[in-house]
DNA sequence: ATTTAGTTCAACCAAATGGTTGACAAATGT
DNA sequence: ACATTTGTCAACCATTTGGTTGAACTAAAT
């Protein structure tokens, strides 16, 4: 195997297996449909995949490892707490609005499958304490509101992750188009942080 | 038809329709499977309700408007601004623990049919005029500090929904399990309205 | 008692779908 | 040059799946 440019077959093979997995979801994606978008035959699928299941791991797990650092960054990252909230709704933000499929596609297939779930955390335990000293901390020296780090991280989560997840309820409901959707996201890149900010300083 | 008890065979396959759809979606979901759960033949759905699609579309109905009605009451309700918070953030996750798929059903399939979605709000279009005026009214009396009806309408539909939609992630990286998560719902049932009534009061 | 309409199911059916095979071409090593 | 490995595809295959059919059974209507 040469590694020089991957082999540019099984890469637009992953590359049109990402865009129908995380558009239609593993149950509702067709191996055939892959196969045109990669603009090749069914049976390389097999060949470089195996079968629709280890293929659709391979679009998972890569999806899940862009997204999973991301997420961490608020439990581990050392700046102080109102910094880490500023970057990260910045960053979050910024990155989704080019990945509008990652967040829903994870979610969902995490909600199809728990025992994938289960032993996908169990590898690579994730671990708040370091989150939950930072706010104790703050919440001791007078700098935060009392607040529970575990409800204080679901909330950082929740105004940032939703809007993208639940955007078509959002369109709906707020009857708005596409680009007005846009205008909006960008908007919260600075008005999601103010918002915990506000929410929690004293 | 006896108008009775409504016939029971047609109301277990909604019934178990409703479990297999929402645990499942759409496309995993097999007929034979929601027959079984139903204790009827496969045959029995098609009887009553023709195919998968109009079963199917009578499940996705269903749980939507039950669900639609419980967000209405943040744009339409006369109380105040932080009653309206209070209640909303107590009826809705009350609700939704006792009907965990739920939101995750709706948003997935509204994220997979967007043609669905956008011909559901064209039907009974929501209108926030009544709530933006709300907003802008407090804001002119310096009730609460500036901010977008819109953006604010998402940053409560997000703290609220999000937990149970994206809970897989959360307990994956909360590392709890479902008693604990379960407990932290009930706490936000205040911990929510305070997190946004701290976020937008002067 | 006989018709009639509604209900239920076992057995089928056609299409779709994930996966396999075998032949063949294109590199790659010797 | 030759052999071996690797890559590619058209044609198949087995199973699953949504959907149909026709016969039997029930219960009310005539």
């Amino acid at each position: 195997m040469e590694i020089t440019e991957s082999n540019t077959t099984e890469s637009s093979i992953l590359n049109a297996a990402k865009g129908i997995f995380q558009r239609k979801g593993m149950a509702a994606a067709r191996m055939q449909e892959i196969a045109d978008e990669a603009g090749i035959n069914k049976s390389m699928l097999h060949y470089y995949y195996r079968s629709k299941q280890l293929l659709f791991e391979a679009v998972f797990k890569s999806a899940f490892s862009t997204l999973a650092p991301q997420l961490n960054e608020i439990i581990n990252a050392d700046n102080s707490l109102f910094d880490k909230i500023i970057n990260f709704t910045q960053n979050y933000i910024t990155f989704i609005v080019k990945h509008p499929y990652l967040p829903n596609f994870i979610i969902q297939e995490l909600n199809r499958n728990p025992e994938f779930a289960r032993k996908l955390f169990s590898e690579k335990m994730p671990n708040i304490d370091k989150f939950r000293k930072q706010i104790e901390n703050d919440v001791t020296n007078g700098l935060i509101k009392p607040i529970n780090a575990e409800q204080l991280f679901i909330n950082i989560l929740a105004l940032n992750v939703f809007p993208f997840v639940g955007a078509p309820l959002i369109k709906g409901f707020l009857n708005i188009d596409d680009k007005d959707f846009l205008k909006l996201m960008h908007e919260r890149k600075i008005e999601v942080s103010d918002f915990i900010i506000n929410a929690i300083k004293i």
